[in-house]
DNA sequence: ATCAGTTTTAAACAGGTGTTTAAAATCTAC
DNA sequence: GTAGATTTTAAACACCTGTTTAAAACTGAT
């Protein structure tokens, strides 16, 4: 088997680093496999093509990220049958965050990366994400509807979307903003605290009148 | 002069569209000019180089809606000189809209642009339009802070950025968000429709406690 | 009708793209 | 230690990229 693990996770270390800084379709195989200090014939010999090479960066991510997810979900339903709005949101911030643990910058990488296949391929993506992760997905929908019995599905749906759109966009971009936020207002802030601005935000947003 | 005009014209209307379709690196200046039917090397005879074509198709747009923009704002700001947080947002609604007169389905591709060059270059494009709509939008900011003055500078940064995520992400994907709600909930919703519900979603997390 | 200025055209340029090939190197198990 | 499978390698493939060139076509004014 050689050393196949190791090529193969280079590939993927350098893969996602310089998707999640250029985008896809401007990073090349020859760019990665040079970061990776590979040969370039290994990016198809491993993962067959450029396009599966990118699905498996991804995947790689989610893999931990959902089950994690799936964990804050059923322990904040025991614990609280009725949670807030503001409760439901946060079972996605230690998932989230955790991911920095797992890998450098592992939380802003995975979101640029969501951010990025997520303009490029809305339907894919999503047919994909509720494919394999449809029964969290539900649970959480669930929750949100519980938290919130006003609302009718459609409104839910939209408003859901709302807030995807809201957080990937956000910590996409979260790099450059904090960046601003330094140089405007000498505001010493983290990821941490991007994501404490934001829960309250949607939260409003998602019980809005 | 020869119709150089009409050249010019049928490269920008054929290379927005596959722009806002595709992606900007994803569409060629091959595909371009045989969609517009104009020579390959009329793009760079015109606009210099496909770079400035990405530029010269977004200004386009922004020339005309930004004062547009502006004089709903200074329009507010006569009628009502303390107006809700809904009534500022809602300054965007008709310029945006209008777009669709201007040219068809202008609101939806002016829109996915946006999203697509944001993704692709926060710091640039911020420059580019603080450059040249600064007054613009330092006019809106101080409606936003005039009706929510509670707000510190910082968090009025952060909200509206929250808010540009949430409009950019949601109007640029709209299409496939309302083939989903047809599907899904029977819901015959146009792009007004979704606009009408986002104003409240952004207008209840900007003013979040 | 001529001429300068502008625009269009076909062709070529230099370089980059993802992928495939077949031989060489390496590893694993007997 | 050898045989067989796996992995790595350098080279080539066929194609696409943005841009430039220089000649041709066209334009409007004299």
């Amino acid at each position: 088997m050689a050393n196949a693990q190791t090529t193969k996770l280079k590939i993927l270390d350098a893969a996602e680093e310089l998707f999640a800084d250029h985008g896809f379709s401007e990073t090349s195989t020859r760019q990665i496999t040079k970061k990776a200090e590979v040969n370039l014939a290994s990016v198809n010999y491993h993962f067959g093509s450029k396009n599966e090479l990118i699905q498996a960066v991804i995947e790689r991510y989610l893999e931990v990220l959902v089950p994690n997810i799936d964990v804050e979900l059923t322990g904040l339903k025991n614990d609280n049958p009725n949670p807030t709005l503001e409760e439901v949101f946060s079972v996605f911030i230690r998932p989230i965050l955790s991911l920095n643990q797992q890998r450098k910058n592992g939380t802003s990488i995975l979101l640029q990366l969501l951010g990025r296949s997520y303009t490029d391929s809305q339907r894919h993506m999503r047919r994909f994400f509720l494919g394999n992760y449809g029964d969290v997905v539900a649970k959480f929908v669930a929750l949100v509807y519980k938290a919130q019995p006003g609302l009718s599905p459609s409104e839910i749906f939209w408003r859901l979307h709302f807030t995807l759109g809201t957080v990937v966009f956000t910590m996409a971009s979260s790099d450059a903003l904090m960046d601003i936020a330094r140089a405007d207002f000498d505001e010493q802030i983290a990821i941490e605290g991007v994501v404490k601005r934001l829960i309250p935000f949607i939260a409003a947003g998602v019980s809005a009148p």
